[in-house]
DNA sequence: ACGAGAACCTGTTTGC
DNA sequence: TGCAAACAGGTTCTCG
C-alpha cells in the first residue's frame, strides 16, 4: 500500500474529479472491507456534494456537505480509479475510450468493491483485492476525535516533526528504531518502504535501539524523512504492484530505491561496495547497508 | 505497559 | 511442469 506519498498522490489526482461534484449514486458491492461499511453508507452519501479532499496520515478524507466526511484507507492493495463518462467497459477491469457513446452496462471485477457515480457521469471506482482497506463515515466537525484518527501522530511533512519532538518520543524506547518509525502514533504516514529509505539516508541501523537515537541522529532522521517523502511525492508516489495513480493509469514510474527490495545488490552510497542485506523485524522485511548504517 | 507475532485476504513470485 | 511456500505497501488484536 500505499504509504504517505502514494496516498497524497491519489488525493491530488482525485480532487479535480471530485470537488464540487455531486455524488448521485453509490454502488456498494459487499458488506465490508477490513471493517463493515457503516449503516446507511450509500444513502448518506447519495445526492451530496463533495467540498474538498484532504489527507491525514494514510487516510484520504473526502469532505462532503452536511458535516459529513468519507474516510478512506487503501490498506495494502487499495486503488482508486477515475472513469470519465465517455469510457466504456470492454471486460471486467479493462476499459477503452468510446467518445460520444452512452456508457454500456458493465460488469465489475471481483475486487471492485465500491463505485461512486458523480453528477457529470464520472465513475470513481475503489478496488482492493486484499481488502485491508476501509471506508467509513464521520462527522466533519468531530474528525479529530474519531477512533481512527484520534491517536495518529504528527504529520512527517508538517512543522511538528522536529528533532526535539522525535527525541522526546524515542528517549525511553527499547524497541528498534525501525519499529518506532512504523508506529503511526508517533509519526503518521511512514510505511515499510520509506522507513527503510529514511534510515539509510540518515545512516542509522534499523536495529539500533530507539533510545540511542535522540540528539544528532534524530536531526539526521528528521531531515532524511522529509527529503525521502518529498522526493517520492514529487515523483508521483512509487508505483508498485498494486498501486495505480488516481487517474487509473498504470503510468509506471520506477522509483529508484536506495535499499528497499535491493537485497544482494550493491549499496548506492558513493564509495561503498557493500551488499544490501534483508532482515526481518517484527515480521516485516527491512533492507539496509550494514556499512553505511550504524 | 510494551513489544513481538499472528491474523485479516488474495495474488504473484520463488523454490523444490 | 507443478505445486507449495513465501512474500507483498497496513493495521489491530492477542499473548507473554
Amino acid at each position: 500500500m500505499p504509504e504517505l506519498p502514494e496516498v497524497e498522490t491519489v488525493c491530488r489526482g482525485l480532487a479535480p474529479a471530485l470537488v464540487q461534484r455531486r455524488i448521485v449514486r453509490v454502488n456498494q458491492r459487499r458488506p465490508d472491507l477490513r471493517i463493515p461499511f457503516p449503516v446507511g453508507f450509500t444513502q448518506r452519501l447519495s445526492g451530496r456534494k463533495v467540498l474538498s479532499l484532504t489527507r491525514r496520515a494514510k487516510y484520504i478524507l473526502v469532505h462532503i456537505e452536511g458535516d459529513l466526511t468519507l474516510i478512506i484507507h487503501l490498506g495494502m492493495s487499495g486503488r482508486i480509479t477515475i472513469h470519465p463518462p465517455f469510457e466504456t467497459a470492454i471486460s471486467p477491469g479493462r476499459f477503452h475510450h468510446n467518445v460520444g457513446k452512452a456508457r454500456a452496462p458493465r460488469e465489475w471485477g471481483p475486487h471492485d468493491h465500491v463505485i461512486f457515480e458523480l453528477d457529470d457521469g464520472t465513475l470513481i471506482v475503489y478496488s482492493d483485492h486484499r481488502r485491508f482497506g476501509l471506508m467509513t463515515l464521520a462527522q466533519t466537525g468531530e474528525l479529530n476525535s474519531h477512533a481512527l484518527l484520534a491517536n495518529v501522530g504528527v504529520e512527517p511533512l508538517g512543522s511538528q516533526l522536529t528533532p526535539e519532538f522525535l527525541s522526546a518520543k524515542l528517549k525511553d524506547k527499547k524497541s528498534p528504531i525501525k519499529a518506532s518509525l512504523l508506529d503511526q502514533r508517533i509519526i503518521a504516514g511512514l510505511g515499510n518502504i520509506y522507513v527503510c529509505e529514511a534510515l539509510f539516508y540518515a545512516g542509522i541501523s534499523p536495529r539500533r535501539q530507539s533510545g540511542t537515537v535522540p540528539g544528532a541522529r534524530a536531526k539526521r532522521l528528521v531531515d532524511a524523512i522529509g527529503q525521502v517523502l518529498r522526493a517520492a511525492i514529487q515523483a508521483g508516489g512509487s508505483s508498485l504492484r498494486d498501486y495505480a495513480h488516481a487517474d487509473g493509469e498504470l503510468g509506471y514510474f520506477q522509483h529508484q530505491f536506495a535499499v528497499y527490495d535491493r537485497e544482494g545488490e550493491t549499496c548506492k552510497a558513493p564509495r561503498c561496495d557493500n551488499t544490501i542485506q534483508r532482515i526481518v523485524q517484527s515480521g516485516r522485511s527491512t533492507f539496509f547497508c550494514s556499512k553505511c548504517q550504524r
